[in-house]
DNA sequence: CGATTCATTGACGCCGGCGTCAGGTTTTTG
DNA sequence: CAAAAACCTGACGCCGGCGTCAATGAATCG
């Protein structure tokens, strides 16, 4: 795919596109969605107002370009995981590894997701981040049926466990540090059997308390 | 406090003062903080433009007067339950339940802040959500001193506990039969004993997934 | 190399929000 | 009851974003 088209044209399309795409990232990570006037956009990217509209019609399509390719590839790869998954622990270590390591992968880019949460909400009819929890939750009641994971209040630990992942997310984009294999053992660890026995074996997360808890922030 | 004053102006000015914050309410509820122009308010308050200005300077004062008394509110309620705890179940069980009761009290205050997270974010420089995770973190610091709580990994922590909580709360004001006992007791239990624990008692939380779990969305 | 096609440019008219302020109305004061 | 104060009103000028389109220039075609 890295094959450059051979005209002249069909080149300049690409690297417009290129300019507009890098100049709205740049805006909306800074300034947000709802304050970004394509006018903005149009002035970073430095062509001309008509040009912007040979390539989207308005500043939803725009956005929704950003994201929607990463977006497909966050699913695939979680879905993945748990498809790996045989036992309950793994279930959740998997999904939040995979997790992790994507939003690792590219911070700004999660960033630019944060920042723009609700936007994402409505544009997903409360499906973005709600696609996954509701995949999440999906999943969840699978596993249950299957006797993997035990039947408990399945919209509560949905939301549980997706609440802890999202935060842990967000964690990771501030602190450059973390990583994600430490984070994803220490909240599966902590779902799993809890504060209490947690504490019984303390050696990996105290391990990472000590290492980075102490220093965040 | 619910003496009205006595001249017919100073009535005057509470009432308009009302009329522009309820509209204020509607708007940033169905809009969104930033879709919303201060011309929409004055539009459905009814008054004139001019009179707007006698009141709020800008969009973001009239925002934050909207929110800022029951922002306290909310502060001092957790702050007190933290108080009132002994051990680290209480210490999460009081914390979840004070937080879900007034969640619980009034479901269209907290949908406007879902509604508004990342302007929230801004305005108390990531620190509306986030000074209650810095209170949470800092009461969490100070149970771990106290061996209250295990010393575990603090960032991960916090994040874990309040995202959990961030998204019962949300599922909460979608849901309206959710009752904050249950899953504040849910949410508890799970974080102290985690999922392996928590099916050898499954009473309570069974009961919420038949009744609740199944019919929710 | 001339003809043709096609994307880029940026000025243009439109629209709507912004905050103001002179004028009018209502309440208060004495 | 009249003078004064308070404050509400809404039209006004300004500003800036919006999407358009005729003119320009460059790439492609034959």
């Amino acid at each position: 795919m890295p094959t450059p088209p051979q005209g002249k044209r069909a080149r300049n399309k690409l690297a417009n596109r290129a300019a507009i795409l890098e100049a709205a990232r740049r805006c909306f990570l800074e300034h947000g969605y709802e304050a970004v006037t394509i006018r903005d956009v149009i002035r970073l990217s430095g062509l001309a107002a008509g040009t912007f509209y040979n390539y989207f019609p308005d500043k939803a399509s725009l956005f929704r370009a950003l994201i929607e390719a990463r977006l497909g590839e966050l699913q695939e790869q979680i879905h993945a995981a748990r498809e790996r998954a045989t036992d309950i622990e793994s279930f959740f270590y998997e999904s939040y590894l995979a997790t992790l390591k994507i939003v690792r992968s590219d911070p700004a880019f999660f960033a630019l997701m944060f920042r723009n949460e609700p936007v994402l909400r409505s544009f997903y009819n409360d499906n973005f981040f709600g696609l996954i929890m509701a995949s999440l939750k999906l999943d969840l009641q699978d596993a249950m049926v299957r006797g993997v994971v035990p039947e408990l209040d399945v919209d509560a630990l949905t939301a549980i466990s997706f609440g802890a992942g999202y935060e842990l997310a967000r964690l990771m984009v501030q602190d450059t540090r973390r990583r994600p294999e430490d984070l994803a053992r220490t909240v599966t660890d902590l779902l799993l059997n809890g504060i209490n026995r947690s504490a019984d074996r303390p050696k990996l997360i105290r391990l990472g308390s000590r290492l980075l808890g102490g220093a965040a922030r």
